[in-house]
DNA sequence: CTTCTCGATTTTGTATACATATACAAAATT
DNA sequence: AATTTTGTATATGTATACAAAATCGAGAAG
């Protein structure tokens, strides 16, 4: 396994989260097997010692990313739909309560910001630059999570990164972006309008409607099964 | 020939985390100003090196229990009252989730095992008894994260353990035993109904009740102020 | 009396060393 | 020949060592 080695920077353990959160997370969307991560390996392709790589990996784990079995070291597992959809069914719920408080306690600009992020993008636009359009989406969802105000949401929000990138890949087979186009600016209005009930509920359905079209893809393809558990 | 085998020794960063975990716990909430705390002071203090002691801490990190600041070490903070209104709020579309999945999948008899949770308890007995119904209450939560099938879930309720024993020290103060016996016994009746609708928003009512008291008690009380955000 | 500066001390961040458990394979036993 | 045993290699878990930054206090300057 090949990793190119990180610029040493301030604190290197923050260096190599972040380097093996990139590098691990795109690869365990691509992967079928566990796989096996060495930490002498994997400190001497970053160049540092095993200590930043230890602490690291504990952030990892603990965040999903990595399971670990005593002695036998790390191993990155395969992201399962499964697992994917549990999330979504979380997302859901997390957004329907960010997109509640920012129709409630929302700054005055919040509508015009959150519009703002698709103001390149019109219907057809979603639909010919799905690459940009996931990204402005990004933007779109994580603006929601920081403006609800509630800061250990966003914290709960970014704890969940590697899932979060898993996503990308199912999601390209989908292609719903002409639905989400739309869904994203009834959000909006609702919120605009502060009106709570309606925000949470669009932004639930939102979310649902990606979970169930995720779902039903899951019959369709055959993909990779259950994760592990921590032991 | 069979001689018994010495004691199986556990991994002392796990014993490190647990140990922490609970003592800092307590003292978070007994707490008005940040607690420096040194690692060789508390490596010494349990008996081992800086090395399981700083893994542990990165747990705790991730858990919000403590905050790092580069080169400075950490710190325990206070756990304050509008972190804990934040948790409620999360809270609410967790179990809101948990109890609508329980609804729709949980096994034939999971009502009847709720059930038990209370069986030592009626009405009175609730408000007789407020720290063993506390107990049964933590209990009941648990279980329904549990059986609501969502393991993602699970991981991400544990993450949250440090907010849950902050949350003892307030609630002992709002003794809320009679409605929230009966606001259990409805959603458990949702359950046995298998209503999936019914069940989430009396579970969301039943965890935003518990934070409107909260919130109110915010106001009568001066309470510890805001947390520091991890750099 | 307060504030600022500078150096000694403390403490963290990282690297390295050592101990012990697991993995793998060859040899021995049945 | 199949299975068990045992030896050796390898990787993890923990402890220690060392360098650099931050803290603390004494004394000088205001």
């Amino acid at each position: 396994m090949s990793i190119s080695p990180i610029a040493a920077r301030p604190y290197l353990r923050d260096e190599v989260y972040t380097a093996l959160k990139v590098r691990l997370g795109v690869r365990a969307a691509g992967l079928t097997a566990p796989l096996r991560l060495r930490e002498e390996e994997l400190a001497a392709e970053l160049g540092v010692s095993r200590t930043p790589v230890r602490e690291a990996m504990r952030r990892l784990e603990q965040e999903g990313l990595i399971t670990f079995r005593p002695r036998r070291g790390a191993r990155l597992m395969p992201t399962s739909l499964p697992e994917y959809l549990e999330w979504l069914s979380i997302r859901e719920m997390l957004e329907g309560l960010a997109a509640r408080e920012v129709a409630l306690n929302g700054a005055n600009d919040v509508a015009l910001r959150l519009q703002a992020v698709f103001a390149d993008f019109d219907e057809a636009g979603a639909l010919a630059r799905p690459a940009e359009y996931a990204a402005a989406n990004t933007a779109f969802h994580a603006l929601m999570i920081k403006e609800s105000g509630n800061a250990l949401l966003g914290k709960t929000w970014d704890s969940f990164g590697h899932l979060k990138m898993a996503g990308l890949r199912f999601i390209e087979r989908l292609n719903r972006g002409s639905q989400s186009f739309h869904e994203h600016h009834d959000i909006i209005d609702a919120i605009a309008q502060r009106d709570p009930d309606r925000a949470e509920m669009l932004a639930r359905r939102h979310v649902r409607l990606l979970r169930d079209q995720a779902a039903a893809s899951l019959k369709e393809f055959d993909l990779p099964g259950q994760n592990e558990t921590t032991p």
